[in-house]
DNA sequence: CTATATTTTTAGACTAATCTAAATTTTATA
DNA sequence: TATAAAATTTAGATTAGTCTAAAAATATAG
């Protein structure tokens, strides 16, 4: 078994790694988790040790295929986690993931089994993020940002991929939840702003930086 | 804020001291966590330095006022996650005991509050433990042991004093099980054991040793 | 009421995870 | 391509929690 550590490691390094599984430096671990580049290194042994992560020595780490495995089993009890938060407990989007942090350490499959079943197989969190199965598969959809369309074009909120609760809490306060469907007016070629119409009723403008964080299905 | 290791300690020397909050050996703590004496006078040390027990060298030690709060709130949500493992998720009352364990260091008083709510504030536990409320008081129920009954004295279960998988497990299959109503047919002088009639219906015999850890109200 | 047994504490050491400071390797730049 | 800058690793130390072995205090028995 793995220590609470060392899956937030896994955990860190799956995220950085993108979905390609591409190599993942030391000092962005290091930035992840808030810890200092040396204290990095000697995790990155320990876990090549335990075969987790493939790891060379100033060129940075990939995960196993056991590593992967092991981050997506944690990223899955963290958002079925999430699920119940937000769905049984009625907490907001934006207030469950400090809690799911800590909830996705606790070991016990038949738990997680037991959640899953009792939320009703949920497939994806209250985020839009995709859950793993217990093989560690993710059910990838073809997600869009927003600030890659086109006037015209339109798509349905699938997804953010930014999950500060103060991001979270402007899109709720602006109507821009899971689900929404928007259509693209103007994209304005000076700052990259958009223009467009939510539910087809409501139109608002979001900054670039607004629209790389929110995705869509088209 | 109390370490994982520091709220095992201050549960186990709550449960030592029974509700009289009589002193509590330090050989006693080691054996209930299962570390050595040693271990556990440093960890005395550092309770008593943060004001949770007060501790005399040799002598043992007591909780505090903070330190039994401290205590009780972790009973507090060992419970309710006990209720919602069995009421929610379908655990039998005999598998929930470790998962609770882990459960009960989630740190976060919004969560237990609402699955407090959720949970439609209950009194107990699965296993008849009250729930203390989150000021850490108690309500005590008058609980007797049917060791301590005599024939044609009848109760209900209300509790059991032993929570072994093994002794709950044996409780289900033998009918004795929370809320069943027990009339005593006759106490056998020899060895203590129990002869009594299970929701006037089903007879049987058990030994003194069970019938010490089974309690009823009377 | 002394001698022995038991309990508890102290002393010193170990592991996991962390840190700072210094050394080394890689990358970028002039 | 030599050199400076940045990234990474190593060395050595620290803290929390644990351990064993030895010392000290308390309890028990003759």
């Amino acid at each position: 078994m793995n220590s609470f550590t060392e899956e937030n490691y896994l955990k860190a390094i799956y995220h950085l790694s993108k979905d390609d599984g591409s190599v993942v430096t030391t000092n962005s671990i290091s930035e992840a988790i808030n810890t200092t580049a040396a204290s990095v290194t000697d995790m990155l042994k320990k876990l090549a040790e335990k075969k987790l992560i493939s790891y060379v020595k100033y060129q940075g780490s990939t995960l196993t295929e056991s590593g992967r495995m092991a981050a997506a089993n944690i990223i899955r009890k963290h958002r079925l986690w999430e699920v119940f938060l937000v769905e049984k407990l009625g907490f907001k989007w934006d207030e469950v993931h400090d809690i799911a942090e800590e909830l996705e350490h606790i070991n016990s499959s038949e738990l997680i089994a037991r959640l899953d079943q009792y939320l009703g197989f949920p497939k994806t969190d209250p985020h839009g993020d995709p859950i793993p199965d217990s093989e560690g598969n993710f059910n990838h959809k073809q997600l869009t940002k927003v600030s890659k369309l086109s006037p015209g074009q339109q798509g349905s909120i699938s997804g953010v991929s930014e999950h500060s609760a103060i991001f979270l809490q402007f899109l709720e306060k602006t109507g821009l939840t899971l689900g929404a469907v928007l259509k693209i007016k103007e994209v304005l070629e000076f700052d990259g702003s958009v223009t467009l119409i939510i539910d087809h009723v409501k139109e608002i403008t979001i900054s670039r930086e607004v629209a790389k964080n929110i995705l869509v299905v088209i």
